[in-house]
DNA sequence: CGCCAGGTCGGTC
DNA sequence: GACCGACATGGC
């Protein structure tokens, strides 16, 4: 583990399209990864995913277990993402433990096998998990997309056209009435506090990211708009910082239900159980809980948590 | 019209 | 500490 080996990465060229094959350290599953709720601004296309990381332009494909990275100008760029996809871990380990520690998530690993948990830009994330607060998916997806096309660069990809995310400072420049014509809503004020916070480096993402995770979600804490699911997120998702377990309402359901026999558990007693389950995998496991909630017994869930208490 | 979405905040007790 | 309503927006 110390001697971090980096992720295997080759060029190709085919008739058909050329770029690099990013080989993962065990299952990995494209769709679930980038589709999943952690990412947002990923477009499914015909049979590939494309993408703006690192204010680069990308495609993304996937035969059996080899990925397809498009779009990439050097070998630099696709180990950058390799590891953005988390493909140095080994995840066939990573699942393996997981199974072993009870019956429910052996359940929920076999359902989203492959399933990675990504590595995000801090910045990008911590406004994105802003806006998810009491939002839909599909939501998040058009409020990001409005910040990009509204303020960030411009610029001309391997694919077309295209929209980085913006800067702290262009959304600063924006101010509350741009961010609020993007549709943020009452989320507008703490993306606004965030930026500016950036920008004048009161809050150092940098910093956060090598903190330990309590101290960590600590510092994420003293922003507006940002509670403990949403810290968490951002810890887990861009900071790795895999001990994090953000709580939200379909990991309350899947828990409470499978785990609590639909006993009352608050969001602390949830926090504490994963801890002592999962330790340093929890984030990885609620990964799976969350997409095996979703994936399944979505309806089923909802339905009781309305007919029950 | 109603309720819900990867919640958080500012009041209460 | 815990509990509760308000908070924009869009989908069903």
């Amino acid at each position: 583990m110390s001697d971090q080996e980096g992720p295997r990465v080759e060029r190709f060229n085919t008739d058909a399209k050329e770029g690099y094959i990013l080989r993962p350290e065990g299952p990995c599953d494209l769709e679930s990864t980038l589709c999943g709720g952690q990412a947002f601004r990923w477009k499914k296309m015909d049979g590939c995913y494309q993408g703006v990381v690192l204010g680069k332009q990308l495609r993304l494909s996937q035969e059996g277990d080899s990925v397809f990275l498009e779009g990439a100008e050097s070998e630099h760029d696709a180990i950058f993402i390799a590891k953005y996809l988390a493909l140095d871990l080994d995840q066939g380990a990573i699942e393996r433990e997981l199974e072993s520690t009870d019956d429910v998530m052996r359940r929920a690993v076999a359902a989203s096998s492959g399933l990675r948990t990504l590595r995000q830009e801090p910045w990008e994330t911590l406004i994105a998990f802003i806006i998810s607060a009491n939002n839909g998916v599909p939501n998040i997806s058009r409020v990001m997309e409005n910040l990009a096309e509204m303020y960030g660069d411009r610029a001309e990809g391997p694919f077309g056209s295209f929209s980085k995310f913006p800067s702290p400072d262009q959304l600063v420049d924006a101010g509350h009435e741009g961010v609020w014509a993007c549709k943020a809503g009452f989320r507008t004020k703490g993306i606004c506090e965030a930026a500016r916070g950036v920008l004048e480096g009161y809050v150092d993402l940098e910093s956060i990211a090598s903190m330990d995770y309590p101290e960590a979600k600590q510092e994420l804490l003293m922003l507006h708009g940002i509670g403990e699911k949403v810290a968490d997120c951002i810890l887990l998702f861009s900071m790795g910082k895999y001990e994090a377990f953000p709580v939200d309402v379909w990991i309350e359901r899947i828990v409470r239900h499978l785990y609590f026999d639909d006993g009352k558990v608050s969001h602390k007693q949830i926090r504490r159980w994963a801890e002592a389950a999962f330790g340093n995998l929890a984030g990885f496991a609620n990964q799976f809980l969350f997409n095996y909630g979703r994936k399944f017994i979505a309806k089923q869930l909802r339905k009781e948590s309305v007919a029950g208490s």
